[in-house]
DNA sequence: GAACCGTGGTC
DNA sequence: TGACCAAGGTT
């Protein structure tokens, strides 16, 4: 055994994580889930999610067995719907093709929906104590800085030298102890920011600790200009009520409820008129705010409109007026839902004023 | 190969 | 406080 894996095995034992509620046990069902909702996202915002999940699902055939509709229902809030909708596509899967067994083949686990090379390895590691290594971003960060391999660690390039590095230091046996001693490691010792490298079981082998570039890897991840984009929501207030349109299924905040977007040069109630058959008041323009997405800028402006008459009602599908307080509480991004709560606080000020 | 996909925490 | 990132995979 490579001292690397010796050493890391030892530490895992003593100082490694060993009550997570996805440890101390072989079930893949159970491992498979945690590892799905671990993906891109931290320890601590996954642990209540996995309780309710197990709870409502708490195997592959009544995972199966249930509408996507539930499933999502029990992801909301976690992000990264895509992986909640190929786990359950993966589980009825399993139920027709695989007889209701979670696969053990290392290539086979990798052809269900959802789970790569990493997350495979990781559930043949965990479940079935297969010599196979993963790849998370806590692996790239402790290879990179043991290696002193410079690059961004995703690049393809980069990457495929990392899984060679990996696949090159897995033990023989005790996969258990040294797959969770990677991520433990990664997470509470060799952190992206102050590293604990005096704690460290593998410092005597570190090649960026000798050469005192610790801080330097990994490499970030090449930056390029985002663009900025500017859009006007129109705020259409109805009473108490406000009026939300349904985004398509797809892309920006898909599926989820926002307000129509203008270009900002329209005319704002003659447009309304137009497009909604509602007679409306400019109102007054609401503090405009900024959200950042990965590749651009959103700069929006809200324009609060009022309804003054309601002769044409918005019946179609993909609208819907709400309550301000219902509004809060439904399936909104985040700066609609600052928006709404700035709108709630004006109209409680108003009230009083009144 | 690069864009896309959510949210919350950190500094 | 905006940039960066976290138990990645799919298109």
């Amino acid at each position: 055994m490579s001292e690397f894996s010796s050493r890391l095995i030892a530490w895992q034992k003593v100082h490694g994580r060993h009550d997570l509620p996805w440890q101390n046990t072989t079930d893949p069902y159970a491992i498979w889930v945690s590892e799905i909702m671990l993906q891109q996202t931290q320890v601590a915002a996954v642990i209540g999610y996995y309780a309710k999940f197990m709870q409502r699902f708490p195997d592959i055939a009544t995972l199966a067995n249930a509408t996507q509709e539930e499933v999502l229902q029990y992801w909301s809030g976690l992000g990264y719907y895509s992986r909640a909708r190929n786990l359950h596509k993966a589980a009825i899967t399993i139920m027709d093709i695989h007889g209701g067994e979670f696969p053990q083949n290392f290539d086979t686990i990798q052809t269900l929906s959802g789970i790569g090379r990493s997350t495979a390895a990781a559930i043949a590691s965990f479940a079935f104590n297969q010599i196979q290594t993963i790849l998370d971003g806590n692996v790239k960060r402790v290879l990179a800085r043991h290696f002193l391999v410079e690059g961004w660690p995703s690049h393809p390039k980069i990457e495929k030298e990392l899984w060679a590095r990996a696949e090159n230091l897995l033990p023989e046996s005790q996969m258990i102890a040294y797959t969770q001693g990677l991520m433990d490691l990664g997470a509470t010792l060799c952190t992206r920011s102050k590293p604990k490298c005096a704690d460290c079981p593998l410092i005597d082998s570190c090649a960026a600790y000798k050469q005192q570039r610790v801080h330097q890897l990994p490499t970030p991840k090449p930056r390029k200009a985002i663009p900025e984009k500017n859009t006007t929501m129109l705020i259409l207030v109805r009473g108490d009520d406000v009026m939300l349109e349904k985004r398509p299924p797809t892309g920006i905040w898909g599926g989820l409820w926002s307000f129509p977007e203008a270009d900002i040069s329209e005319n704002l109630p003659e447009l309304a008129y137009s497009r909604f058959g509602i007679s409306t008041q400019f109102t007054q323009s609401l503090p405009q705010l900024s959200h950042a997405f990965t590749h651009f800028k959103l700069h929006i402006q809200p324009q609060q409109l009022t309804v003054l008459s309601n002769n044409s009602q918005v019946n179609e599908a993909g609208y819907l007026w709400l309550n301000i307080d219902d509004a809060i509480g439904a399936a909104i991004p985040t700066p609609v839902r600052k928006i709404l709560q700035t709108l709630q606080l004006n109209l409680t000020s108003t009230h009083f004023s009144d």
